[in-house]
DNA sequence: TAATTATGGTTGCAAAATGGAACCTGTCAA
DNA sequence: TTGACAGGTTCCATTTTGCAACCATAATTA
């Protein structure tokens, strides 16, 4: 599979993959949820290239995650913001930094916290069950084919990565 | 700052970004992650070149997210199984897949279920808070400077992206 | 008034990462 | 003894990225 390729996948960490799996996408989402808007806070911040910004900035448009906002007319200056697709990124953002925070953590702690505004305390956000509200565990779930693959494997469309993953998943599920 | 910087970065999104900001490796843990553990099942399905899953393979395996098993001594074939650090990334997948799944989708539904085997229903992972349990929403958050930046802040270590990133959040803190 | 600085870029070229294809070693199966 | 498969390695072309210089506009400073 060509790179171009990875954003035909059926799966869906295939299709998120494909907008970042590159150096700098995610990075730069982080920084826009952060708090920093403007291109050269973003640019000095990440020590990234113009050149490669002015790309990734553009790609996340097109993709409809981030938008360019005009806030000073006189001065022609632009922060980009992101859009209700890049805001509903905060769980792969926070569940990456949980897993830095378990894995690759310093001496000096934790370094950023989150708030839980509701209950007023520090919270370490956790997988729960949409039905019953409990804590997703490893080994208390499991993985099952769902509609999107098996039609198009009833059409007989799936191949490489998509079809794999089918034939694993009924197989475990067979078990 | 160059791309091998970005692991030293104070902010956990930044070190695991550093693992992961490249176009394979996040598709290799998948693979993985959904049961293909071989390197031609992986190979083949991601359609990746042998050299180029070999290399990132080789990295998750310094990184200490994979290790390799040799489970066929005469034949003498190798699987690729995840370790603990490795199998946490879960909650990082499934939310990528949530978030593929809402913002990415094809007419024909949702590629992979999750079912909670605890309840028994089919369930959409939510992040939740880990003091009262109630779903982590947008913006019933807020970010706090955690005791990792605030101590480097203090002795003056900070720079760049975990510089503005300490202000930014300072900033929102006091308003 | 002239020179300098800040923002938000673009352009051109060198360096690094990636992809494609061929090749290699060990084992088995026909 | 030929072929096939697993699990790689090597070499080279293509693509992506990084570095540095440049540009236009507006404001600030000397």
């Amino acid at each position: 599979m060509r790179w171009e390729e990875v954003s035909t996948q059926a799966c869906s960490i295939g299709k998120a993959s494909s907008v970042f799996g590159d150096r700098w996408t995610l990075l730069i989402v982080r920084q826009i949820f952060f708090g920093l808007k403007r291109f050269s806070e973003i640019q000095k911040s990440l020590g990234i290239t113009k050149h490669r910004l002015t790309d990734r900035l553009n790609r996340l448009i097109e993709e409809g995650l981030i938008y360019k906002h005009l806030y000073d007319e006189t001065y022609n200056r632009y922060e980009y913001l992101l859009t209700e697709k890049g805001l509903d990124l905060y769980p792969v953002l926070i569940a990456l930094g949980q897993w830095g925070d378990k894995w690759m953590k310093d001496c000096d702690g934790v370094p950023i916290e989150y708030v839980h505004t509701n209950c007023g305390k520090v919270t370490k956000p956790t997988l729960s069950c949409s039905c019953c509200g409990e804590p997703l565990k490893l080994g208390e779930f499991s993985l099952k084919v769902g509609p999107g693959l098996c039609e198009k494997h009833s059409r007989g469309e799936l191949e490489g990565a998509d079809k794999m993953i089918y034939e694993k998943i009924s197989e475990s599920e067979t078990k």
